[in-house]
RNA sequence: GGGCGCAUAGCUCAAUUUGGUAGAGCGGUGGCCUUUUAAGCCAAGGGUUCUAGGUUCGAGUCCUAGUGCGCCUACCA
């Protein structure tokens, strides 16, 4: 960081927290300001949910001693006595803070605490005339000074560029946003759970690569000083999995992070989370049911519902997923496409250039619909479904269909129109695979910068042999933006990739 | 990468439509107030209008360039 770049006082500061740095100086005198003593008993939601069903009286009969910890949030002072309401993780609780229980002087200490602040109260429960739950408090602590003045309390931080830069004051200030990395950290949880259910093993490999692979993308590089080499961040874990089957880990996942050196978007980020999972002896139609159960039950698991809105429009995730191949979802969007033009080269190419849709000029038939299919069917498939038998012209590690080689065994899932997820039976004939390497190595030497690269070491693992095998990868961040209604993938990430801020 | 939009007090927003002394609420400061709920009332504060140029007697407003963010689009999951 250049020194200009750096929040320095003169810069930064404001009148606001010259004050706060005021107050700060005169704790300092008395005590420290940052004390590392106090110990909570009880959280915020907790006390909301134990004591929910008691009356005023209830609680004044039992005179239950509680503390609890957290930020101020709101306070309002009248005099002899004030309310502050403080924010743990769990949720929110009243202080009611006065000169009979407190004592005049902490009272007084109090007055000058900032919103913002973090305290440490210990009292007894009881409920005011509206009703609330509230900690009648007897001893009050600050425990941390807050320097900086929090966003406007009624509106909250509504700058997407601030929500972004400082995720800290978007999860202090915007109650969505502490629940959508809830759900986030849930989903993960649930995913893990449903797969150790069924005897998946976790497993983590490299993330840096000699050789990037598993997918078709640019991959970001980096250098090894001890080994002097080049290094590629992983776009995909697949090859690495498919090792581990070969090496006898028939059922086998990884939920981490991929990078991929492309643009940003509300869909993408340069990095972002997958789940890959591999399952020997099982094919893609197996998959496709697995998955089905797995969405459906980490939804009941997390939100306890299968019902999702998202950006207005509604699913039932318990409803059977679709299941169509290209070109039956182009007849169904486009019926007057027959299935004769589908497969007409000629009539396709005129197609693409009609509605001006870019495709690769020596792409064959399938390649060609998938370009179609692409740009015109594939943002109005909001209800799940699964697009089949992709052509093996653009899946150089999947299987090729029994009764069709120049199809693969292999799906994609749409949600809400946009791909969650990608699995297939997998190759594990090392000839056809080392062929397919080839081609892709030639399409990179022709100036292809996302073909892959020739992988021996892959080769030689499928010469050992790896078992019939399905394998999938499903898109976590698009899978939460789904179950939490987020229209940017940037909102459940709790800190997306942006420009440098100077 | 291309197109469109946005940038004003710590935060949320105004500023009469080619221009004429930059305002309000919240927060903060001082005062009143012992059951408040975005507490209330009174008072005094708080600004490099994103940056750099330009037009003009005069620019938050108009023009040019830049920076950042948002949306769309391209590559992609």
């Amino acid at each position: 960081m250049t020194e200009e770049s750096e929040l320095t006082p003169s810069q930064d500061e404001n009148h606001i927290i010259a004050e706060r740095r005021a107050k700060l100086a005169e704790l300092r005198k008395r005590a420290n300001p940052f004390p590392n003593h106090f110990r909570r008993d009880s959280f915020a939601m907790s006390l909301q949910d134990t004591y929910c069903n008691q009356t005023k009286e209830d609680l004044e009969e039992q005179q239950i001693s509680v503390k609890v910890a957290g930020r101020m949030m709101f306070k309002r002072l009248m005099g002899k006595a004030s309310f502050a309401t403080i924010q743990d993780m769990s949720g929110k609780i009243q202080l009611y803070v006065s000169n009979d229980h407190t004592g005049e002087a902490a009272h007084e200490a109090f007055k000058h605490y900032d919103l913002g602040d973090i305290l440490g109260a210990q009292g007894t429960l009881f409920r005011t005339k509206t009703g609330e739950l509230s900690v009648r408090v007897t001893h009050l602590q600050l425990l941390t000074k807050s320097l900086r003045p929090l966003p406007e309390k009624f509106h909250g931080l509504t700058d997407q560029e601030q929500k972004y830069r400082q995720r800290y004051l978007d999860l202090i200030t915007n109650e969505n946003t502490r629940k959508v990395f809830i759900v986030r950290s849930k989903v993960i949880q649930a995913i893990r759970e449903f797969l150790v259910a069924r005897d998946y093993l976790e497993v983590e490999t490299p993330m840096m690569h000699p050789i990037p692979g598993g997918a078709t993308a640019r991959p970001f590089s980096t250098h090894h000083n001890a080994l002097d080499m080049p290094l590629y961040l992983r776009i995909a874990p697949e090859l690495y999995l498919k090792r581990l089957v070969v090496g006898g880990m028939e059922k086998v996942f990884e939920i981490n992070r991929n990078f991929r050196n492309e643009g940003i978007s509300t869909r993408h980020n340069p990095e972002f989370t997958m789940l890959e999972f591999y399952e020997a002896y099982q094919d893609y139609t197996y998959l496709m049911d697995l998955t089905e159960s797995m969405l459906r039950e980490v939804a009941r698991a997390v939100m306890g519902t299968t019902h999702i809105t998202y950006q207005e429009q509604e699913m039932d995730l318990a409803k059977p997923f679709a299941k169509l191949t290209i070109t039956q979802a182009i007849q169904k969007y486009f019926p007057e496409y027959s299935t004769a033009q589908l497969n007409d080269r000629g009539f396709l190419i005129s197609r693409l250039q009609a509605l001006n849709i870019a495709y690769k000029p020596e792409d064959g038939v399938g390649g060609l619909q998938l370009s179609l299919f692409d740009e015109t069917i594939e943002h109005l498939l909001f209800e799940p479904t699964f697009i089949i038998d992709y052509p093996a012209e653009v899946s150089p590690l999947a299987r090729r269909n029994d009764a069709n080689p120049a199809i693969t065994d292999r799906f994609e899932l749409y949600i809400a129109g946009r791909e969650i997820a990608n699995g297939f039976s997998e190759l594990n004939d090392p000839e056809d695979q080392a062929a397919r390497f080839l081609e892709q190595a030639k399409a990179k030497d022709a100036g292809d910068n996302e073909a892959m690269h020739y992988d021996g070491d892959y080769i030689r693992a499928l010469e050992y042999g790896l078992p019939p095998t399905a394998g999938e990868g499903i898109g976590i961040d698009r899978l939460i933006m789904l179950f939490t209604d987020s229209p940017s993938i940037r909102d459940v990430i709790l800190f997306p990739q942006l420009r440098k801020e100077d």
